[in-house]
DNA sequence: ATTTTGCGCAACCAAATAATTGCATATATT
DNA sequence: AATATATGCAATTATTTGGTTGCGCAAAAT
């Protein structure tokens, strides 16, 4: 079972939870219902965001809140960040790259 | 065939292949010298990263070349960035979100 | 001209994934 | 006390994925 944080955000419904949850934390039932998937999928979904800390979880009564955790979703910005003078920079970066196919 | 930047980016090896040419354009054996995986294997990794578009090729001969494309990587930076003040401010956004489960 | 090299494509296979269904348990509500 | 609700867990299934093997073709090298 690989599980790490880019694995995680793979899934569409995935991504919709995280950017559902960052608003304020919700129970699986409440984030269920923003979806056309069974609850099951949806707690499925949640469960891989809680293994990986993408989320975590505040008991209440019999409710469970989850909550988005910004830490470890930052650890896919990091890998990123390399990059993003690529795109930042203009076309003189384009003759760069096409340089080094001589 | 869902085809998208995210599911691209969340095997490792596709990671990996990204940072290689992201330096300067390679071939598909040169990339594959890298790996332990087989050169069928990384070009199967290869197709799916040009299907998405992050990375694009010049044929050289019988030779190609394949390039990052920043452009299609900028999209996960676009996705990422809402969240990005979550991590960056500090502890009173905690308290913030402790909050949000009364 | 023959052989080697670089590459893509298609078929196949094992493992992983996403979703469904059925069940169990604990906490509310009546 | 009995019922309803919120949730997790396990088993099952269909689909997707990552990888291998074998093939064909065009461009170099011999």
């Amino acid at each position: 079972m690989r599980r790490d944080v880019f694995q995680a955000i793979a899934d569409p419904t995935r991504r919709a939870i995280l950017t559902l949850i960052a608003l304020h934390a919700m129970t699986p039932n409440a984030i269920a219902e923003h979806f056309e998937s069974s609850r099951q999928a949806v707690s499925k979904h949640i469960k891989i965001l809680a293994e990986c800390e993408l989320v975590s979880q505040k008991q209440q009564g019999r409710e469970i809140y989850y909550q988005f955790n910004p830490q470890k979703m930052k650890e896919v910005a990091d890998w990123l960040s390399p990059f993003q003078q690529l795109w930042e920079t203009r076309f003189d970066q384009l003759d760069k790259l096409l340089n080094n196919l001589k």
